[in-house]
DNA sequence: TTTTGTAACTAACAACTGTTAGTTAGAGTA
DNA sequence: TACTCTAACTAACAGTTGTTAGTTACAAAA
């Protein structure tokens, strides 16, 4: 691991834990046990630390749904590989999907303006795996943005408890997720 | 509506946009067109405003528990009206809610551990009216806390997009999301 | 041996932070 | 008239912020 990754590290635990305004240059460097100024050989600046973070995750969730819009499954199997694939991006690293999910809005502009229309870009994917379900075609318009937003919420709140070292595999988590988000709450799991 | 009052609501739409941290004592009063010295004439200190924010909202969300789980209704009942009281007091202050969703961890000792222990009692609230549903009952232990979190991550997701001009009011609202929740996405509605 | 790259340092910068002390102007009440 | 309340003010405090400039030590490459 070479420094500069240690120095992102560090600051992503931090920026969990007090926020990234919460966190300055000095708590990270102090946490490292070097000088703040010491920082900057390896980093331009502290939104960097940010910024990485953010669109390297966004650019993953994007990958991830362009290579399921572009198959040619149906819209099921669709469906199934998107909850998957969101899960394991989530859960391979949980701090920084942490800052990813609460942090981005920090970003300056025109990063910003960017990271949101990502964030449009993968709605719409999703809306359009949604809708592309016959069986499922029947949501009024206006309500396919109030699911897909429900549908990402439930899949996000995986960050606040799941524990990669417990008991349940990312296997059975996808399974416990399609079955709850497909078929609700009153279904016996 | 008092200066305080005023204060209080310029410092919740300023936190919202900004975050806590990001907000200062001088943004609010610049944002009220006086000195950031004159505030302290209203409120005791800045971590007052986030407080009174998070606990007045959390009180309420544990009032409307309680009153829940007292009631001699069947689980069918209390779980439509737990969606209901808590859908309720989210939208009536979009702001409010966003603040207290999002900002509550900048809270320090000891509001954070009642905090956190308020988050705790409201969720094995929630945890005891799914699992005397008797249809439901089936889930397996250490499943409820996922439940229970993804319940309440889709319901808070309506701070996101709801707006209270909007076509859909909350009558119809609720009966969504429970549609949603209870029977998943498959459903027709 | 000289050069280059890595990784740290000290010192300083201008700006900003939450908060306090003390004061002032005006309006309502005794 | 004298007093009190409300709501603002100026000035200052001690500390923190992100960042830059310039320097040093050491190891690897030329």
């Amino acid at each position: 691991m070479t420094r500069k990754e240690e120095i992102f590290l560090t600051s992503i635990k931090l920026m969990k834990a007090k926020g990234y305004v919460g966190t300055s240059m000095r708590d990270i460097a102090s946490s490292m046990s070097i000088e703040a100024a010491s920082l900057y050989n390896h980093i331009r600046n502290k939104e960097d630390i940010l910024r990485e973070n953010c669109f390297n995750l966004a650019a993953r969730f994007i990958d991830s749904l362009n290579e399921i819009l572009s198959s040619g499954d149906d819209s099921e199997v669709k469906l199934k590989n998107f909850i998957r694939n969101h899960i394991e991006i989530l859960v391979e690293d949980l701090e920084a999907s942490h800052v990813f999910l609460f942090e981005w809005k920090h970003l300056s502009e025109p990063h910003y303006g960017r990271f949101l229309s990502m964030r449009d870009e993968y709605e719409r994917g999703l809306k359009k795996i949604l809708k592309d379900d016959e069986e499922n075609n029947s949501f009024e318009n206006r309500l396919y943005r109030m699911v897909v937003i429900n549908v990402l919420a439930s899949l996000n709140a995986t960050e606040q408890w799941y524990n990669k070292d417990g008991e349940m595999d990312i296997d059975e988590l996808c399974d416990h997720l399609t079955n709850i988000l497909v078929k609700g709450i009153k279904e016996k799991i």
